[in-house]
DNA sequence: TTGACATATTCCTATATCGGAATACAATAT
DNA sequence: ATATTGTATTCCGATATAGGAATATGTCAA
């Protein structure tokens, strides 16, 4: 059995370095795939494949135009990865608390 | 140029379910292998495999105690990855802000 | 119609993967 | 010494991948 698909769900998608970039590209306003290509210094057959599995996992909503195609980051596919990473927030704030506490103890002269 | 080696970095491998599971289970306290296996139902060398890939990574740290081996995740190396999505958590709440506005709006019978 | 432009797809190849089965290794017990 | 237990590694095979190059598709302009 080979690794699951990138196309398979979020956390697979987002493995690739350039596909977070271009998500990063495309938070904040909608571009087209030659705005990528140019801004990312990526091939272009690469951006659009790329985009191919970003919008087959629901990362990117496209937006067509005449020959263009305006993709964006679609924010609210990237949350299921958000929460899975803020379950273990509590256990390196403890590891956080832990290494303060003991400085803490310290600078006070207790061991 | 295939897909990056799940072993180069925290977000290739935890795209795999399984290693999620995994690094779920030990997040509260450090378990020997045997434990893992009958908890998650995975066969033992499947196991030991993935550890060894978490491990590589360092999501998770070992401790040898005779034969067994506890293991335990350094929530700290799925940090990035929590910085990451947080990089687009406005956005997804400005679309439940819009969301929200729209309905208060509608309560109040404008619009 | 022809040509230019924007984007998408196809074909290619090398490689890392995952599960399964078997086996190796290491520590302890008898 | 031998057996048992806990864990790790190896070999296997099928498969999805990413980049590169070439090409296809689609839209607009002259």
């Amino acid at each position: 059995m080979p690794r699951a698909a990138t196309t398979s769900d979020a956390f697979n998608a987002v493995a690739e370095p350039r596909r977070r970039a271009i998500l990063s590209y495309l938070a904040q306003k909608e571009r087209p795939v030659g705005d990528i290509v140019t801004a990312l210094r990526l091939e272009q057959p690469s951006v659009s494949k790329h985009l191919r599995v970003l919008k087959d996992v629901g990362l990117v909503h496209v937006r067509r135009d005449g020959r263009q195609a305006f993709y964006r980051t679609n924010a609210g596919a990237i949350r299921p990865l958000h929460e899975w990473t803020s379950t273990f927030e509590r256990y390196w704030s403890n590891q956080l608390n832990r290494i303060k506490e003991r400085a803490e103890r310290k600078t006070k002269g207790e061991s």
